[in-house]
DNA sequence: CCCGTTCGTTCAGTATATTGAACGATAGAT
DNA sequence: ATCTATCGTTCAATATACTGAACGAACGGG
């Protein structure tokens, strides 16, 4: 019986392996920690294979349960990611080249990965001068009002949107911040004409961010390079130019990626 | 040469999750980016099955494929490792039940998971009165200097260490630093026997620091405590009583996260 | 108290994923 | 140039994991 409208629609082999991994996303996007019918029940799948499922990643630590039974995410996946930050290219390329010329024309960069509508931070190389909000590794913002955030939306398909936010839209962070979906559609087609995105005030006042993806071998936008400076800064050629030079940089940076 | 060479045959079901997950953890642990047949062999896997699980994996962002064919983690896990950090019981558990009681007792506590061969801090609890460190969320420190890094080195089998420092020992923060690879070997092995670990002085002179491990319910470390106090306070009979106390807690923490 | 609902769990049959063997390609050595 | 040893990949047959249905338990309202 060839159910074709299940977990992944344009999926392979392997389903135990696709259908954990929506579990854990699944688990990691919601708010609350659901039981496992109510899991079962959320991702279209029969209730004695999701129990089945839970409980191999329970043992293997992928999956915790509380006392009342809801699941959470477990420890396991730490050292994956630890892994990832650590030995990716990523970062390790991210200080060599770009951190240090950047730092010398006295400019903030910081690089962040997409996490399901949020932004998280991976790395950032600080000016010397002082700017007036700190960007802390692991820190997490909503992406629609990030520079990083627009680009790597931007380079997703237009579809994923929805799904990314349909258990609502953050709350605004300043009055300036995109409230809705239209605008956010909006500026992404304008990221996309632009070739590199920008965020005017939206994640605090007088804060002027530029941004632009970083991708892998495949084309996949994996990261997301931004340059901050003040709002008085940021005039109509000072952007431009810093526009430009950002995507070079982004470029550079997909390249040592795509070389190994 | 992971922790486990074999994948318990006798275990249980779900064969692809748990191959999948030995394919991760392989990847994290080595040194070098492993191939496709390399895996096969080093896993006792099929090499078929090791491609359609490694394609799976790649088209899911777990694996991430070099340009020269050679497999490393993907970012996909970076969602789940982060909804762990801010949704587990391991930080909110920290601060319930650690940090308050510590608190009172005007000691700075914090708590770090290792990355590579750094530590990143992911919670910290600083006393009322003031220390010439400031501890924040996402600071890292090299692991051979930190009272928490050699806990969570000690923790980890003897031949890892070698491939986390191939790339150089790090630059020493003080005089007392330790520089070299026979001297941290020669403090993990007094780490090991005393069960917990001192850092005196090696990132900040005057500074003592006191670190254990938190396992999660397999026994494997995914976190360790640490105590800071002056040297001046650090008295053989109050650095024992002390580490006690750290053991204790951090075995009270690894129940919390064992129990869910 | 009894009933309806929801929870987590078990089990045998079948649809399905795993796998051993063989393929073409590449690289280094003879 | 030939040979050998890897590499990554494909495919049909079988051993296996998934699933639909049924179970006991717990909860809450009528």
């Amino acid at each position: 019986m060839g159910a074709h409208d299940r977990i992944s629609a344009g999926g392979g082999h392997v389903p135990a392996l696709r259908r954990a991994v929506a579990i854990l996303d699944y688990i990691s996007a919601s708010s609350e920690a659901p039981t496992l019918s109510g899991l079962a029940r959320a991702l279209g799948l029969p209730k004695s294979t999701a129990h089945g499922l839970v409980q191999a990643m329970e043992e293997l630590g992928l999956l915790a349960r509380a006392a009342d039974g809801t699941l959470r995410t477990g420890p396991h996946s730490l050292r994956w990611a630890g892994d990832f930050l650590a030995r990716t290219d990523l970062v390790s390329a991210f200080r060599q080249s770009i951190a240090e010329s950047w730092r010398s024309a006295q400019f903030t960069v910081t690089m962040t990965v997409l996490d399901g509508n949020e932004v998280v931070y991976i790395a950032c190389s600080e000016a010397n001068r002082p700017l007036d909000v700190a960007f802390r590794i692991g820190m997490r913002l909503p992406a629609p009002f990030t520079a990083t955030g627009k680009a790597l939306l931007a380079a997703r398909p237009d579809r994923d949107l929805d799904a990314l936010f349909a258990r609502g839209f953050p709350a605004p962070l300043t009055r300036y911040s995109v409230a809705s979906m239209p605008d956010l559609r909006r500026e992404l087609a304008e990221t996309r004409q632009r070739g590199f995105s920008i965020d005017d005030g939206q994640i605090r006042e007088g804060l002027f961010c530029l941004g632009a993806t970083v991708g892998d071998h495949a084309g996949q936008a994996v990261a997301a390079l931004a340059l901050s400076l003040t709002r008085s800064e940021a005039s109509p050629d000072m952007v431009a130019m810093l526009g430009r030079s950002l995507m070079d940089a982004a470029a550079d940076l997909s390249r040592r990626l795509g070389a190994g």
